[in-house]
DNA sequence: TTGGAATGTCAACAAGACTGACTTAAAACA
DNA sequence: TGTTTTAAGTCAGTCTTGTTGACATTCCAA
């Protein structure tokens, strides 16, 4: 691909570079998660309802085991997470029409203004972000994003965008 | 928002691209943290061992509180996973030099082999990335990340770069 | 010489992950 | 129809990793 018979450098898959990399991932991790964490900490909520939040926001209708393949989790996992946000009134369940067995999610008008909160603030840092490096930046972080995930993840990311 | 003032567009910066943006940190995270996952589980250690090892190996003769800076958690989460890590001899203190309060961290032989060990497959997946997508792509891959990151990690992570 | 900094430790607690076993309801199948 | 499988939920117990708060030790520096 870009591995270069050609004579042009090959200094970016230094030890060094991947360590860089490794360690921005890291540190930038901790950036992508502080905003939302700070509210979520007011409503005694964690990191895990955010996910559940975001995602149930992003598919409305989902069933269970859509939401748990998404999130990577056991169902006790989940199941601990979503029976408060019941419970709180922010998740409605509705029997599924077809299949009664499932289980289908959505936000309720509480639930959909604290998801759109945690969003605004999240995408605040990652558009000033965005907006500092430009566009070619922006293909590039994505670019190398979507090659570090599994396979899977990686089809399942894809199928979110074009949901 | 959308309104271009200089002609170029601005479609990078739409509410779709920032939330991919998310998406994509979260699946990819997940990806980052595998391989390293897989192996700490056979020595019974978890993610926090591995954080505290490389940083140990990126700075050696660092003192505790300098770790938990770079770290980010308190003395107390810090000091158990510490604790296994030296009873195990994979980690030895040495009081400060100069200041004999400080304890200074290093691995030992074995502790350098596991960290190895572990570094290996987290930049095997960071190079085939790499590799996929081009030094361009790299170069604006950790832009973005260093942009995403609180100030003073910012800042920290530029000091490992050249230490 | 005393105050404060660096470190370590004890105890208690909580979030969020896990495994394993089990139930219920409903669909699918033979 | 009867059996099996699937989707979801639940109970119980465990583990890692984080938190607070209180307190002890050591020792540098004003």
């Amino acid at each position: 691909m870009q591995n270069d018979r050609t004579g042009e450098s090959l200094l970016f898959l230094t030890d060094e570079q991947l360590r860089q990399g490794i360690e921005a991932m890291f540190f930038a991790y901790r950036g992508f998660t502080a905003d939302p964490d700070r509210i979520l900490e007011k409503y005694k909520y964690g990191r895990a309802h955010h996910r559940a939040m975001h995602f149930i926001n992003r598919v409305p209708g989902t069933n269970v085991s859509n939401l748990l393949n998404i999130l990577g989790v056991t169902k006790q996992s989940l199941n601990r997470v979503l029976r408060t946000l019941i419970e709180d009134n922010l998740v409605i369940l509705k029997v599924g029409p077809k299949d009664r067995r499932e289980r289908h999610l959505y936000l309720t008008d509480i639930g959909r203004s604290l998801e759109k909160q945690l969003s605004t603030a999240q995408s605040h840092r990652m558009r000033e972000a965005y907006r500092q490096v430009g566009p070619d930046s922006v293909a590039g972080f994505k670019q190398v994003l979507e090659a570090m995930m599994d396979p899977k993840l990686h089809i399942t990311y894809k199928k979110l965008r074009n949901s």
